[in-house]
DNA sequence: TACTTATTGAAAACGATTTTCAATTTCAAT
DNA sequence: ATTGAAATTGAAAATCGTTTTCAATAAGTA
């Protein structure tokens, strides 16, 4: 399970394995799309009812720190997390659904370098998001 | 001077054009950076002392109903506003003192109906973002 | 099993944004 | 210029999402 390793790197880095850091972390791996911090609350409830707000807060803060996760800019907001994919990758997101497909996108080397050519920037990172819709959506 | 063009446009959509809105639009025109509310208020009430932050806020929400001004997205948040440069542009930001410099960017249909075609997505939007450091701040 | 300490949920605090409202200002019609 | 209707204003209150505080609980090591 995908589970375990999130767990395991937990462990590893000196964070114990509680219930509901289990919760959340199984809601965000079974969602095909990026989930707010009181959707993770409301989805993760139903698995383990104690579970507090909070406490959701507290395990998206790290899981980002571990890089397990990531926020995901939308146009209607830039509050909601998706599990990472491995590698660096860029996002495909359907604007109905939500569903995210990642995809790699580094044929724009030579673009980035020309930009920076013009511009004079040392160029050190770049967002791509595509927007759409999904084939079960159109 | 561009800060008619948009009191203009103001005017064509039924808008008044206030003391408040003067100093909102020409603040905003007059900086190379993105601005928060906040960054607006403490700005334009040097031009206007009587300004309150509200009306910060909803000018900004106007002038980003007509297009004038769009929200910029960081790593460091997504509340920032810059004014819109027209035709369809994408961004590169300095990291360092946030210095937006727009560009055209549209080799990119070639990567983009690729990935139509490997996911069966159809592709609507696309957002492109470089950050890095400007030549003054490198 | 006992003990240390991280983690918890609830409540309070906080910061950013929105709403409410009475007073003011804009601007079209005189 | 003057008037008057309606949009706009700023201040205060309300609201929303997020963070902090804190005493109680649970995890994991000894």
């Amino acid at each position: 399970m995908m589970t375990d390793t999130w767990l395991n790197q937990l462990k590893e880095n000196g964070y114990r394995l509680t219930e509901a850091r289990r919760a959340v972390i199984d809601t965000i791996q079974n969602s095909i799309r990026a989930l707010t911090p009181v959707e993770v609350f409301d989805l993760a409830r139903k698995k383990y009812s104690a579970l507090g707000l909070v406490s959701v807060y507290r395990t998206l803060e790290k899981l980002e720190q571990l890089h397990l996760i990531q926020r995901v800019h939308q146009p209607q907001g830039c509050q909601a997390f998706i599990a990472e994919s491995g590698g660096h990758e860029h996002m495909l997101l359907c604007q109905n659904c939500g569903r995210v497909i990642f995809f790699e996108g580094d044929d724009l080397d030579a673009l980035i370098s020309s930009i920076s050519k013009k511009t004079g920037y040392k160029i050190h990172e770049h967002w791509l998001q595509l927007f759409g819709l999904c084939q079960s959506c159109q």
